[in-house]
DNA sequence: TGCTCATATTAGAGAGTACGCATGTGGGGG
DNA sequence: CCCCCACATGCGTACTCTCTAATATGAGCA
């Protein structure tokens, strides 16, 4: 009865987790990209919002790079990030609507 | 101008990330929530459709037990997982989709 | 009770990841 | 040309993750 999963899709989602998951896995990188749905933003900016080091967020961005999920443009000294696919946000939104589901539903288990 | 970001926006993306990006950041763990969308599983029949170990299937289990993301129920001698938030079927799908729309866009870059 | 099957848990090795610190790089102004 | 600013990168450390092998739990049956 149950057979081993279609290789076609098992390599699709280690496309997906390698190229995408490893980026929203970490909060600070969800918070990068929600700063930037507002709009594009330089490092010092983010590094303001993120209250991390120059240095770490730096380190963040080269990982949201290396996804896919941001682009950067030089503009005189600075480098201006923004984001690539307004989608994430969308996708990112859904895993809120479900921690807000899985919320509500610890509660109705407690009131019960 | 760029000010710290809102503290609460912080914990709700830090409960995210613990609570579901974790779970989701693992291609096996990915083909488990799609094999669930067909309907329940036991862990053995979870086994044979990841070519994975008893135990390591099982721990991934775990992962998404804690996440809130499965649900179990005892039937006879065996454990039967199931889905427990659909919609987390359409965030992933959401995120195969932009990972389409990022291949397509190499492509282009590479024919342009 | 004792045995067996299905699943869970533990421990340890190896790989990966986040962070701070120090240093490298590249554009602009004196 | 030299210096400075904004940013990127390399290195070391501490932590976290996945996996295998071994062991524990728990339901059903003789």
């Amino acid at each position: 009865m149950a057979t081993s999963v279609n290789q076609s899709l098992r390599d699709e989602l280690d496309e997906v987790v390698v190229g995408l998951c490893k980026g929203l896995n970490d909060s600070k990188r969800l918070l990068v990209l929600y700063a930037l749905s507002d709009g594009p933003h330089t490092v010092g900016e983010l590094c303001t919002m993120l209250d991390a080091s120059q240095s770490n967020t730096s380190q963040h961005l080269s990982v949201l790079r290396t996804a896919g999920l941001v682009d950067t443009e030089r503009k005189g000294n600075s480098v201006i990030y923004s984001l690539r696919h307004l989608k994430i946000i969308d996708a990112i939104d859904k895993l809120r609507e479900i921690m807000t589901d899985e919320v509500s539903r610890k509660h109705r288990a407690v009131g019960a």
